[in-house]
RNA sequence: GGUCCGUUCGUCUAGGGGUUAGGACGUAUCCCUUUCACGGAUGAAACACGGGUUCGAUUCCCGUACGGACUACCA
């Protein structure tokens, strides 16, 4: 019996949660869900300079709202807490000084301004890639360097510094992604990463093999933006002493822009008209708004189901998982190696999906909470009889009020369109034919005698039904396209289809023909 | 520039030494529908390139090209 699986999603609360972060949050929840294990949120905000109100909550609220609730959080503390890197504060600086004292860091007194002066010479010597190595620390102001008394007055006169990674001159670091296979690295591309920085704040580096190593995280699945300075974590795992119970790696690959290359942005989400984050977002620094997929009308369930196929499927050919299937069928070995472009036109093709499968009493509630804003009551069940004949051609619950609209309001205005072509005597004939016959009618009004009364009033005028048809339909909802016309009937009732042919009647001229 | 990762229809992808290279979105045509949509049918549409290995490579290997990520006291 192998250990329990527990992976995290680790996000920094500098803003909107990207849709890329969702999901990796989601691959890590299936990956954990799928192996019968722990799913934890650890909030990464150890640089402080970077934090933005309301980023937490947002991440929380976002997660919640997918249906994936993390095992342990911030908001449900489990055994390994706290769960915010900040209030781990004082941990990081004992494994800085065990990694110092083991001589695998160093201290490092360097200003921004040497640094900079540093990469400056360096670029100037036409050295391929400037990096504070094995071989500039040798001129730099270290523990290295510097004499050891200099050292400790530095230290002891509180002079800032950090604590850096001794990258070793000449080594193989290997690492086994589960979705790469073997990556090697020769550590002299890499360079000495600052662990510990002059706040006190540990870097993502230090703190993220920490903590993985103390809350017990048995796999990282994070996004590929990481696996160039991953070697520096297998260092890290090593020199802690940790490598026996290194946590596996696995890169996924990044989100692309839909149209040309790169790494998807808000920028183009922006440009195409589509969501990025997955609800309301207004950024509290630049007031600048975005819209969520939420409330741009997208279901959790189709959210989600999009999402996972962007760079995962199941190796047959169905399409619609609900989230528990999702789990059932999740596996690392199935997630793409490439980069996935981002298209908007499925997701919409996944709400459609869902939208139709919902219930007529789930739709109306969409449609009753449109109304409630409006201001327009109807009676009772008038809104599943609404939602029946709309949502084969809603992609978004908001449609069935934008598109059905005129099942409850009377047109004002008809398609000039329609109007200009099929507003012809023979229709005003049948229609006031038909007027006449629906206000003798002592019956109710039923889809049989709704048809049959339409057909007599265009037999008694000898004209073809057929022709007349788009002038009945533009008479009665305005446009020149909808759903089934006895069925529009029969929601606006008797009384109302009355009013409108009438209306109708005196309101559109005549074309000649 | 350097390091690393990648490359099958427009997009998401299946497949994998011998296949008519499969599905989905989108798209085109047709059917259904006195309209539109839904649904159904059909079509167009892909293995980046060059070398190897092999009887045979889209599949394995090596290059090239192209793309991406990383290259901070950010994560």
């Amino acid at each position: 019996m192998t250990k329990e699986v527990r992976v995290r999603f680790a996000p920094s609360p500098t803003g909107a949660l990207h849709i890329g972060g969702v999901r990796t949050a989601l691959y890590n929840y299936l990956f954990a869900k799928k192996q019968g294990g722990q799913f934890l949120l650890r909030i990464e905000d150890t640089d402080q300079t970077r934090f933005v109100p309301g980023a937490e909550e947002y991440i929380k609220e976002a997660l919640e709202w997918i249906g994936i609730v993390p095992d342990e959080s911030p908001w449900k503390e489990g055994p390994h807490g706290p769960y915010r890197q900040s209030e781990r504060k004082p941990l990081y600086m004992d494994y800085a000084m065990d990694l110092v004292e083991k001589g695998f860091a160093y201290y490092a007194f360097d200003t921004s301004e040497e640094l900079d002066a540093m990469r400056e010479r360096l670029t100037a010597a036409r050295v391929v890639s400037p990096q504070y190595n094995s071989i500039t620390r040798t001129q730099m102001k270290n523990s290295l360097t510097l004499p050891e008394d200099e050292v400790k007055e530095r230290l002891a006169s509180g002079e800032p510094h950090v604590i850096r990674l001794k990258v070793p001159r000449k080594e193989e670091i290997r690492l086994n992604d589960m979705i790469r296979g073997w990556v090697m690295v020769h550590s002299n591309t890499l360079d000495d990463k600052v662990l510990m920085k002059s706040d006190g704040m540990p870097t993502y580096h230090l703190a993220n093999i920490v903590d993985d190593h103390l809350m017990g995280i048995t796999h990282v699945i994070r996004g590929e933006e990481w696996l160039p300075s991953a070697p520096i974590h297998v260092l890290l795992y090593r020199y802690l002493g940790w490598e026996d119970t290194m946590p596996e790696f696995a890169h996924l690959p990044l989100l692309l822009k839909p149209d040309g290359n790169g790494k998807l942005s808000k920028r183009d989400a922006d440009k195409n008209g589509f969501p990025i984050f997955p609800m309301n977002w207004k950024d509290p620094r630049t007031e600048d708004f975005s819209q969520g997929f939420k409330d741009a009308g997208y279901l959790p369930d189709a959210f989600i189901n999009f999402l996972a196929f962007l760079g995962w499927n199941p190796g047959d050919n169905r399409e619609i998982f609900s989230l528990p299937e999702l789990i059932q069928a999740f596996s690392v070995e199935r997630i793409g190696k490439s980069g996935t472009k981002f298209d908007i036109n499925k997701a919409k093709w996944f709400n459609e999906q869902y939208l139709k499968a919902k219930s007529n009493e789930e739709l109306a509630a969409y449609l009753n909470a449109d109304l409630k804003s409006e201001g327009i009551t109807i009676e009772e069940g008038k809104a599943e009889q609404i939602v029946a004949i709309m949502k084969e051609r809603a992609t978004f619950p908001s449609d069935l009020w934008k598109e059905g609209r005129f099942l409850l309001i009377a047109p004002d205005q008809f398609d000039e369109k329609v109007s200009s072509k099929k507003w012809t005597a023979d229709a005003v004939k049948v229609l006031t034919t038909y007027k006449a016959k629906l206000e003798s009618l002592d019956a109710i009004l039923e889809p049989v005698n709704a048809k049959a009364l339409l057909e007599e009033a265009a037999a008694e005028n000898e004209i073809k039904l057929g022709k007349v048809m788009p002038a009945v339909r533009l008479a009665v909802t305005g446009a020149g396209a909808g759903p089934d016309l006895i069925s529009i009937f029969m929601i606006i009732g008797k009384d109302e289809l009355i009013k409108r042919i009438d209306f109708a009647l005196n309101t559109l001229e005549v074309i000649e023909s």
